[in-house]
DNA sequence: TTCAATACTTACCTTTCTGTAAGTATTGAT
DNA sequence: ATCAATACTTACAGAAAGGTAAGTATTGAA
């Protein structure tokens, strides 16, 4: 058991592809991979306020099992571990491209519906 | 406090698009719903093999609060409660039908990796 | 009065997920 | 021998999600 429990008998491709994307971060991980193309762990770890660093690399341990990201090590002193997108995963953020757009509108109503008080 | 602890401040697009679709059964009821167009509790029960009442109303209920479903009540012996997708919830959907082709293409590729034993 | 049918509701428990905080490993420089 | 810097690792705890099973509500028919 390297990860968690996953990777179970799917009923269909949202499942399969929620359980990959499932963890308070990976979407996050995702982006920020996006974005800088290759980072290190304390660049994840300082672009993503709030996360621990367990959950950081237990979710890019699951990442890379899941062949979404593929990690780098530099022998160095101090050590460097450059963590980048691979097919799999850059194709995986275009597919949640529509998914954050709906998302977005959706957070543009809710400010609609419900205004900031004008303290 | 109707339902869980959610609709917190978003960071993005995703994260809002990800906090109204997790749950273990709700892209199934969107799934589902936009199947027949229009379900039963009990239909919606028996279509989802493995889901218990308690979950089903409860995700029926969130879904109903983040305006992607409509519930509509029959006043008859017994009584009889039909649910449906609203706009929202149809532009759900079709948000998620590129992250569902990205899944079943992994589905396709798990199974090709490590093939069912022939006994 | 009891039963049947449908749609919930509730109390309690188990499992899974996430967080905190402290510790390990490596090795060049001082 | 100690320190510094980076990338983890681990034990423990709390929170959140999900499951089980039994109960409620309604009212026409028998």
């Amino acid at each position: 058991m390297t990860s968690s429990t996953r990777r179970g008998p799917y009923i269909c491709g949202i499942d399969a592809a929620m359980d990959v994307v499932s963890g308070k971060w990976k979407s996050l991980i995702l982006w920020e991979l996006n974005n800088y193309g290759t980072r290190r762990f304390g660049e994840l770890k300082r672009g993503l306020p709030g996360v621990s660093e367990k959950m950081l690399i237990q979710h890019l341990r699951e990442m890379e099992e899941d062949g979404l990201i593929h990690r780098e090590v530099y022998r160095e002193v101090p050590p460097r571990v450059e963590y980048s997108l691979t097919e799999h995963g850059k194709s995986l953020n275009e597919a949640l491209r529509p998914l954050g757009a709906w998302g977005a509108t959706r957070v543009e109503r809710l400010a609609a519906e419900a205004p900031p008080a004008t303290t």
